[in-house]
DNA sequence: TGATTCTTGACAAAAAGAGTCGGATTTAGT
DNA sequence: ACTAAATCCGACTCTTTTTGTCAAGAATCA
């Protein structure tokens, strides 16, 4: 299975979209969300905690605490969980941004170009869609015809 | 570094990528592409008998032999080589086909339908660039604006 | 005080990724 | 026939990443 988005990723998101559907009503306790969705609790914390100090959400400790949205769902993108839980989205490490193991090929290599278009193209689809989008299943229209080709031009 | 392709997956398409180059010039030893791109000869041994099988390759054996492509350029897309080699686009293991483990949520997830249009949007992707046209830097229109949503449809 | 909930860093088991290895088979050239 | 070049095949191993778990601490509410 390539191209697989870790079980990070994967587990934030659906726990932010548990925040934002219930967003304007107080926090939701981790324990919460770990039953509603079947994510251990522990690993949970890990995630969420990373999300805070990004801003993403915020915390509210004691009894009757948990977790907010750190902004309305419609500010929040899908795209921004995954920034900040998975380090971003790259194919391959020799496009990856402050790469350390740097491709010998690098300026010849034509698959590199290719990667690196792909990449760009599916951070641009995960910063296009908002919790509130997601909420409202808006997201449809990525079933849409894209091309990624110049046919035609001109 | 989310959202990653395996070395299977790039090392196949830079292999095939080099046969394109010379499709008609008779065929290529995998030596000589070991060379060329860097990748270890006995793990690209691996990876061409499976694009054999699938009848993405064909081979020659002994002195002066080597591969070449099954098809001409313009007939082979990425998202082939892709599909052979890792089994195909996945982001997350509730939208694969077959798959055996099945999320007890599949049927309220809202982002497991996420999931599902991202994976055919990439899978679009790939199935869209031919050999001949990676070898032609002909997918530039990649950065071009893309829409995943519904946007003042009507 | 006691229960609840988040905070932090370290640790560990399991899975996946990335090769490696030994040997077998086919074929061209001599 | 012999040798070297090349693909073919399955099993194996080493490393890294993933996916958690754990222990202890700190804030807050009743």
């Amino acid at each position: 299975m390539a191209l697989r988005l870790s079980t990070r990723g994967r587990y934030g998101v659906r726990a932010v979209f548990r925040l934002a559907s219930r967003y304007g009503s107080g926090p939701v306790s981790l324990r919460t969300i770990s039953e509603e969705e079947g994510i251990p609790l522990r690993y949970l914390e890990q995630l969420m905690v990373r999300l805070r100090r990004e801003g993403l959400v915020e915390s509210v400790r004691g009894p009757g605490g948990g977790y907010t949205l750190g902004r309305p769902p419609h500010e929040i993108k899908v795209g921004e969980v995954i920034q900040v839980l998975e380090g971003g989205v790259w194919i391959a490490e020799c496009v990856e941004a402050n790469s350390k193991n740097r491709c010998f090929l690098e300026q010849t290599c034509v698959s590199r170009g290719l990667w690196l278009k792909l990449s760009r193209a599916i951070q641009r689809m995960l910063n296009d869609i908002s919790l509130q989008e997601l909420m409202d299943g808006n997201f449809e229209g990525m079933d849409s015809e894209v091309s990624f080709k110049n046919r035609g031009a001109g």
